[in-house]
DNA sequence: TTGATTGCAAAGTTTTTGCACGTCG
DNA sequence: CGACGTGCAAAAACTTTGCAATCAA
C-alpha cells in the first residue's frame, strides 16, 4: 500500500504542485486504508481548512485517481476512494454496512469461475457485506437481522 | 425469470394497486432481461404516457425493487434495473458492458470464501463484466449500439 | 514570474419529497 | 368511499464548470 510519502512523490513526479491541502490528502489516504466518500474527505479536510470548497476536493480526488494513487469503487451508496494497493496485488473486500470499514479478502473467485469462452471478461466485482466485530452489538437492537450467511434462497 | 404476469401477481399480492402504468412497467421488465436505467425506463414509458413524471417512475422502480421484483445494480454510469431471477435458485451474473444482457453463473464464491467469524455476513455480490459474443466485434468500430429497448407497442 | 491551484458561484445531474387531485379496489 | 397512486413543483444531494485571485516552483 502506498505511504503518504509515496503518494506525494508520485504526484510531484507528475508535475503536480504539492499544496498544503494535497499534503493533507496524501496523509489522510496514506494512513487510512478505508474507503472514504467525497463527503467524508470533505468533512475531514474541512476541519483543517475553514474555507474549503467541495469542488477542490472533487478535483483532487479525480486527479489522484487518474494518477492511480487512489482507487475508486462504486458502492451501492455512492463512489468511494481508497489508497491504491500497489504491487498489483489483487483482492476483494468485506464491507461493514455500519461503519463502512473494509477488510481484505485474499480469495478471488475469478480463478474458479467457469466463463464460457464466448464471453470476454473485462472485470469483476466481489463484495461481501455485513457487520464487523465492532458494529455487531448495534444491530442486535433492530432484532430483524439474519445471523448467518445468505446463501441462496 | 419472472414473467409479466408474475410481476403483476407479486405486486397485487403485496397490496399494491395495479395501475395502467404499473402494468406497462411489468410488461417492460417481463419481456426484457436487459438492465435499464431509470432514464431509459422513463423515456420508454413517456412514449405511452404523455404527462408522465420522473418521480413516479422512480417511485415505482423503488417499490418494485423493494418487493424483489426488480434487481438493482450500480454500474459505473449509474443505477440500472432488471427483472429479478428469483426462480428459487441462487446465482450470479455475467453482464455485457455493451448490450447489458446478463448470463447466469451458477457458481457462488460465497461457499468458498473464508470469512473471519468476527464478521457477520449479510449479503454479497459477485458480478462479472465483459462483452458477450454478439458485442465483441462491435467494440472495435465505435459501436452505435444501444441497449435494446422494445419498440413501442 | 507564471501557470497550476483554489474558492466562489452557478449550473448540470440524479433522486427525493410535499401536496392536491385523480383513481383503483 | 377511502386509501393509494400520480403529476407538478420544488428541493435535496451530488458533481462539474468558468472565472478571478492566489500560490507553489
Amino acid at each position: 500500500m502506498l505511504s503518504t510519502e509515496q503518494i506525494i512523490e508520485v504526484m510531484a513526479g507528475q508535475g503536480l504542485r504539492i499544496t498544503d491541502q494535497r499534503k493533507t490528502l496524501a496523509k489522510l489516504f496514506g494512513e487510512n486504508s478505508d474507503f472514504l466518500s467525497a463527503k467524508e474527505v470533505y468533512e475531514y479536510m474541512g476541519k483543517k481548512y475553514s474555507g474549503l470548497s467541495f469542488d477542490t476536493v472533487y478535483r483532487n480526488l479525480r486527479v489522484m485517481e487518474e494518477l492511480d494513487v487512489l482507487e475508486q469503487i462504486v458502492f451501492e451508496d455512492g463512489v468511494k476512494f481508497k489508497v491504491n494497493c500497489s504491487e498489483g496485488h489483487h483482492h476483494h473486500h468485506m464491507i461493514c454496512l455500519q461503519c463502512q470499514k473494509t477488510y481484505p479478502i485474499t480469495f478471488c473467485p475469478m480463478n474458479l469461475t467457469d466463463t464460457p469462452e464466448q464471453f470476454q471478461v473485462v472485470k469483476h466485482k466481489f463484495e461481501v457485506f455485513g457487520y464487523c466485530q465492532d458494529c455487531q452489538q448495534v444491530t442486535e437492537d433492530d432484532g430483524l437481522v439474519m445471523p448467518t450467511l445468505m446463501n441462496g434462497e
